[in-house]
DNA sequence: TGAATAGTGTCTATAAGACAATATCCC
DNA sequence: GGGATATTGTCTTATAGACACTATTCA
């Protein structure tokens, strides 16, 4: 940040004299701290907020958590927490991740800020999103005491492509796609967005399956996302070609038909 | 952000007893407010800023403005402000993009989010990073009473395609590479590697033109950007083929050999 | 044996790179 | 005319899609 040092850009607000007082500071510093305080300076507050991703058969979903509060009460919202003043930005999704979805150790890429004057009715607050990538197998939203409720949800997305836009949720059982609080309903959608793009050219869809997987599973998970069929052949060829797939030998186990050889992915630490 | 209601992750920070007012808040959430209070969570300092990227001859170019006071005084720095209370992160771009280089009307993104708890020596400050494309002749650097200080200066690319990292800053006539303040250099690197992927399915190099150009130019641009050479018939054929060019009918003026066909970009506004 | 999906091989269409030939301007 | 770059056309190579055929499992 280019802040000003001169600066009094915000004759609203109170001249503050507590000095911030960093063991980095020098005492030259300090003498300019005088005619610079950035604590004059009103703040916002700050959230993460994560988009937790997932394929489950050939639908996308997402993790969320009903409001019990205002505002927005009794709507969805995506998982997340206010960051606070020790931690990075991806550790506060990361705390996130854990303390609201018991998940730890999965894909987490920062995705987009928002930061609309009017998002949150109460006061102005930026939120970070990210989004994580989750193979079906680990997400939960069975009772466990040391997590809150959760929801999976189905996401819907109405526009084609790399469009963008709002996508729309539909709760199990539901007949009417469900309002999400807040722009949440925003963030999903950019976060599909971004991972359709992503798809084209980074082997990001492995993180939606388990360690082992069939190439006809990877390319479901693809055409999930997607939201269209791919042909067959040229993902095969493709997928067999990027050199990040390792066949294991083995072969899938219980179906009623010729079993498929099972692939692992070569760089699974590509966190 | 899916605050949490009933919170009180943070013990350490004030109970502070205001509660935010605004025109929006029901009497029905005034009641819960009182069991919930954002504004009971320490909050970080927010800004923007904004990397300026144009290309002139066969340079990545920046703007950047030296520090005349602590932390990194005397360092060059992004032009960037705190983000206001009553605008949104677009808009303080937008400003800080009149306010510190005279520039309005120029292609602007999001960027990232730089968060570490360290970036600044004084306190937390928090960056939403944006990135602008210019065109090269409308960068001035001349003395213009209504603006700061600016330098042009160059950025050295010192990886390959889309590996990222930091970038070097190479000032007019020095022999070194200058260090910027703050993480700067990362944001640069940042702006570099989103500008170089969104080079291969975007018409986003336009942006860095003038309203008419020749297809060679083009390429310059193209080349200067990716930091790689390419083939002149099949980048020809491309941009040609993507129907985003339109041909003036006009051709180039005063050089030394066949003038080339003006050319001009379909869709300007793609803002 | 038949249903179902896996996996291989071949052909074609399209896009990318290489290269040659011609065009047009200024000096 | 000579130098320099623009523009067009053709050939070759790589890649993607289409399609036919064989393979393997279970019911």
């Amino acid at each position: 940040m280019g802040e000003d040092a001169t600066v009094s850009r915000r004759p609203n607000t109170p001249k503050s004299s507590t000095k911030p007082r960093l063991s980095t500071v020098t005492s030259e510093d300090e003498k300019l701290l005088a005619t610079y305080d950035p604590s004059k300076f009103e703040r916002p507050s700050v959230t993460v907020d994560v988009a937790i991703l997932s394929v489950v058969g050939e639908r996308l979903i997402t993790l969320l958590h009903r409001r019990d509060s205002a505002p927005f009460r009794g709507r969805f919202a995506l998982p997340g927490g206010f960051l606070q003043m020790d931690e990075s930005l991806e550790a506060a999704a990361r705390r996130v991740l854990l303390a609201k979805a018991g998940l730890r150790d999965v894909y987490l890429e920062q995705l987009y800020t928002f930061g609309a004057v009017s998002r949150d009715p109460r006061m102005r607050i930026l939120t970070v999103a990210y989004f994580a990538l989750v193979d079906a197998t680990r997400i939960t939203v069975g009772h466990d005491a040391s997590l809150p409720e959760r929801t999976l949800a189905e996401i819907v997305v109405p526009w084609a492509g790399e469009t963008g836009g709002a996508v729309e949720i539909q709760i199990e059982g539901a007949r009417t796609p469900e309002a999400l609080a807040f722009d949440h309903a925003d963030i999903l959608g950019t976060a599909v967005k971004r991972l359709r793009g992503k798809l084209d050219y980074t082997p990001i869809g492995f993180q939606l399956l388990p360690e082992v997987f069939t190439l006809a599973s990877l390319q479901r998970v693809h055409e999930t996302i997607l939201g269209r069929p791919l042909n067959k052949d040229s993902f095969r060829r493709k997928m067999l070609a990027s050199g990040q797939l390792e066949a294991t030998g083995e072969l899938q186990q219980g179906v009623d038909h010729r079993p498929a050889e099972l692939y692992r992915f070569t760089r699974r630490s590509a966190v």
